[in-house]
DNA sequence: AAACTGACTGTTA
DNA sequence: GTAACAGCCAGTT
């Protein structure tokens, strides 16, 4: 567990996940070129010690739900909160709203260099 | 070494 | 709407 491995990958990935926005399991592989590997990426999250550094709770299912079952989805339901995220009375978040989109992302910082420009 | 277990997901029925 | 299944792969029996 240490290098880039796989986990490694995932970890750097999620780091760049911003405050206020989520990302499924299936987009971080999917963006890792393993479309098939989501699984992979609940066992890095699951791997994940407590004070990583990891926003882990930014990470939910393809439905926008949490995956998580007790006092843990509590915790990453509240962590979420407090972010500025929002859910419906089913307990899911809008992934059109919420959802992470890194090549929107590209499209801003593009459009904001022309501004400067 | 083999079988089993998941913080998953898209497809098929 | 539900259910089964395949694909993926690290860790744990």
């Amino acid at each position: 567990m240490q290098e880039d491995s796989f986990f490694q990958q995932v970890y750097a990935l999620v780091r760049r996940i911003p405050v206020g926005t989520v990302a499924s399991y299936g987009q971080i592989a999917t963006l890792l070129g393993k479309r098939r590997s989501a699984r992979q990426v609940g066992w890095a999250m699951r791997a994940l010690p407590p004070h990583s550094g990891v926003p882990w709770q930014r990470v939910v299912n393809s439905e926008g739900k949490i995956s998580l079952s007790g006092c843990s989805a509590d915790l990453q339901e509240a962590l979420l909160r407090s972010e500025g995220i929002e859910f419906d009375a089913s307990g899911k978040i809008s992934l059109e709203r919420f959802g992470w989109q890194p090549e929107l992302e590209e499209r801003r910082l593009q459009e904001k260099e022309e501004d400067e420009r």
